[in-house]
DNA sequence: ATTGAAAATTTGTCCGGACATATTTATACA
DNA sequence: TGTATAAATATGTCCGGACAAATTTTCAAT
């Protein structure tokens, strides 16, 4: 195995040893010689086939398991669960903020608090939480500065959390914010929807615009690490000062 | 430091040592004992410090690197970068279709193929790229089984990828894979956007929908790891069909 | 004061070993 | 045959050491 030391021209020694284990695995996994679901041989197998120590066989391998193609398991062994790298693209944010995309110094002037079953439009694009009693919460989305409307918003809050009505009156950033710091649960996963559709007569008039301009509404499901939905926001934006951007970044994993 | 070992009730010994002092050390770095922009101790310090080997310090800084607290520098040392950890949310795709969100089996009938500058319409929502002679092809994009139409499309081809033109008529997959086939560069990053706006009278005409609905416009641009435009889509949905989902899963590091 | 080379510092790579812990396999017992 | 126990296996944690490579600091020469 270890051959071609001599000055030759082709050198195969790019980078660390643990990376050249690693690609040569890599390749192996990826031309089936390690089939998916198998186990690879053992960390000690591995020390003596490339003659190297076991820290830089588990340096090699923790790359692997880093670029999703082998599971370790305390005991068992290293399992491949994957002939290709994990790859794909992403859309990163750093915070909620990001998602909302209309900027942080906005604020919501909450015209309508109460408590029960949806308007029947709001109810009916809810899906698996309809039919449900909330807080709900209606108003308008306001810039900061001048009276330009951004959207006509419904809120739905789960009535676990109704202890955060008192505290509308100081809001201040946006309402999952409110019910994390005060119950201490964090938001793990948010659900978007944008759909076009004629517009209400009810947010044309809060928003003063024709009808015969389109809504564009988009519902944000707020669930918790236990899957309970939080929150759902739904909120029609006039269509023709609606934009929403996205970037996507690939993630790669190349060999080395 | 290292006390209260008799066998207490406060047992402060959860978990790995390398875990216990990464934890240890993200505190001082949150608290600000560590402020960002300053470097960590050495790791021959923390050996010290702990009463461990550097093995077991270096486990613990990597999980601080990895969380994005430190960053790490050969013969320089490990720079605080951050005093929260990376954090954040992210929308993953396995691959671009979750990003198109039509299923794979549509296909675009492809009307229309020139050379030049693209319609006003268009080229005046291209930003950045506007202005430029582009390959051009427009058509309906279609349902596999059905004569549905989903979207009518205008794709903006980079001139230098010119040489995909003869290969559009047998055209199955997305555009930017032919690119990426034939000429061996990636997609690195997509932009989108979408808005809303009054139909335009070519794509209701094509789409078979009345004028008063409003299209939901969706840009996409394709780049290559250096910044190039590859391509440009822009897709005039139907607004009372469009709907885009999105999930958006939180990604954080923990104390332990 | 500026430049450039040498020395010290600091992280990166790699080796060896030991024991702990989780899993699997083999064995003895009912 | 089925089950509980013991042994073997495989990865996880942790220790010690050595040298390489990148960076920073020191110091001498101009």
């Amino acid at each position: 195995m270890a051959s071609a030391k001599s000055g030759a021209t082709s050198g195969p020694k790019p980078g660390p040893r643990y990376a050249q284990v690693s690609d040569t695995l890599q390749r192996r996994i990826e031309s089936g010689t390690y089939p998916v679901g198998a186990l690879l041989p053992t960390e000690l197998d591995l020390c003596q086939e490339f003659g190297i120590s076991r820290h830089t066989v588990r340096e090699a391998l923790r790359r692997l398991a880093e670029a999703g193609f082998v599971q370790r398991r305390q005991g068992s062994g290293s399992q491949v669960i994957s002939a290709s790298p994990k790859g794909g693209y992403v859309h990163a944010m750093r915070s909620l903020n990001e998602l909302f995309q209309y900027a942080a110094d906005t604020h919501l002037r909450v015209d309508r608090i109460f408590e029960g079953a949806p308007p029947a439009p709001i109810d009916a694009v809810l899906g698996d939480q309809a039919g449900q009693n909330w807080v709900i919460l209606q108003g308008l989305r306001l810039d900061a500065a001048g009276r330009q409307p951004i959207c006509w918003s419904t809120v739905l809050v789960n009535q676990v959390f109704a202890g955060i009505v008192p505290d509308f009156a100081t809001l201040t950033g946006a309402i999952y914010r409110l019910i994390e710091d005060r119950y201490g649960v964090l938001v793990d996963r948010v659900e978007q929807d944008i759909r076009a559709m004629p517009i209400s007569a009810e947010a044309a008039a809060e928003l003063g615009v024709s009808r015969r301009i389109w809504a564009v509404q988009v519902v944000r499901r707020y669930l918790d690490n236990e899957g309970r939905v939080m929150l759902v926001s739904v909120n029609d934006h006039p269509g023709d000062r609606f934009s929403y951007s996205m970037q996507l970044q690939k993630e790669g994993w190349g060999r080395s």
